[in-house]
DNA sequence: CGCGTCCTTGAGAGTTGTCAACTCCAGTGG
DNA sequence: CCACTGGAGTTGACAACTCTCAAGGACGCG
């Protein structure tokens, strides 16, 4: 199955997004790109789905992905947002093992598994560079484990902001594509749980507001007070 | 800091070791063999702790070992148990991610990092041989985190216990080497709670149990159904 | 301006946590 | 042989955090 709203072109008639580092600019990388191809996918629909095939491997240039399971009576959760720069499907995988959607209008790079797999037989250094990624994947992986299994929503909510702060650059100004649902579903609560968070940690004066979706952090040492920084 | 109780041997004396499969039993991996120790680790001490350097990529043998990670107020959340035939400290990270210690007497084999990178860069096939074990280990996180994220505790129980199974052989005898305390702490709940929650599958002769270390799964289709498998 | 979607806030319910007592079992020593 | 002890597990009563259900508010868009 393949979500209908998806455009992919080849990427050669523009050489300017080569400007965005695609991988590091390694030449080890440059037969990969020769092979890329340029999509989008629209807001709300899927790139793929759990246990499709796995045919490409996939790098995100603008926009936001939400990686999903669901369970048979419709629960879902959100195991990690992809950002710019993130890969997808680059793991030793035939099958994907999770939806990806698509949070908002996105803008990605596909490549063949087939040409990812035999740069990685034929080139060490991107071997052990796709290892480092999917390492940090564990390594994050396993704080949010910590955070669903241990921490109360408040400490997950503030974890949540300090995390995308970092991904995002922006030390103290965090711009959340996703909805209040999407936060809810990626950190084990519910929207309403999500929302009297924000609201509490806008009270206290540790967060501001500009809109719903722009969140400034206007007292970084508490919020990782109250995150529970491990 | 290294727990003192550690024993680590040259390997060498004791060739009957290799007949377990260390890895598969391929040529590349002959020359990292060469440079393992074995050692053991007695119940509940440390083999390293979380932010140590990472000198050693270990390999389970016998026994088991509890991956876990601290918040500063004591409350403990535990990524995943280290079963026979598990490696650890083979992603590609310079600090352990987290505290490894012995859920009971444990022995394993250790081999320098060094060895294993530079036989990683030299062996396509071992680094793609790590990336599947990085990529199972990632999709297996991931469940996890539909499970601490969504699922209630009866749910996350018979999960637990599916799992186990899998990992153990034994499609309807699991033996569980680690405490009530141990397993409350992996799913995100109490000891109370998973006491409950045994007692409950016991009164509906969904398990058995043996002791409480032994479970029996007497009605494989009901645990599959309370487990909700995505 | 009206509509729909998303977000916020409130009140009450429910699952799970907390605290406490009790049981079970293995190991120890009289 | 049996009582004692300590750790682990079980069970009960109550509390608390989060969920559920409901209503109202904010914002963007036609």
């Amino acid at each position: 199955m393949i979500a209908v709203s998806q455009i992919a072109t080849p990427v050669k008639p523009s050489p300017a997004l080569f400007a965005a580092p695609l991988f590091k600019p390694q030449a080890e990388f440059s037969e990969l790109e020769r092979t890329a191809v340029r999509m989008t996918v629209g807001r709300d629909q899927t790139l793929f789905f759990e246990d499709d095939p796995a045919r490409y491997g996939y790098k995100l240039v603008t926009g936001a992905l939400r990686s999903c399971k669901l369970l048979a009576d419709g629960r879902r959760h959100i195991a990690d947002f992809i950002l710019p720069g993130d890969l997808i499907g680059f793991d030793i995988d035939d099958t994907h093992r999770f939806t990806a959607e698509a949070v908002i209008d996105t803008m990605l790079l596909r490549y063949p598994r087939a040409a990812i797999e035999r740069l990685i037989e034929q080139q060490a250094t991107v071997a052990l560079s796709l290892m480092r990624r999917l390492s940090g994947k564990l390594c994050d992986a396993q704080r949010q484990l910590l955070l669903l299994g241990r921490k109360t929503a408040a400490e997950r909510l503030a974890s949540f902001l300090i995390i995308m702060a970092e991904r995002c650059g922006d030390p103290d100004r965090v711009s959340l594509p996703m909805t209040r649902l999407d936060i809810a579903d990626h950190l084990g609560l519910t929207i309403e749980t999500v929302s009297r968070g924000f609201s509490q940690l806008k009270s206290q004066k540790v967060i501001e507001l500009k809109g719903s979706n722009i969140v400034l952090l206007r007292d970084r040492e508490s919020l990782e007070d109250l995150a529970q920084a491990a």
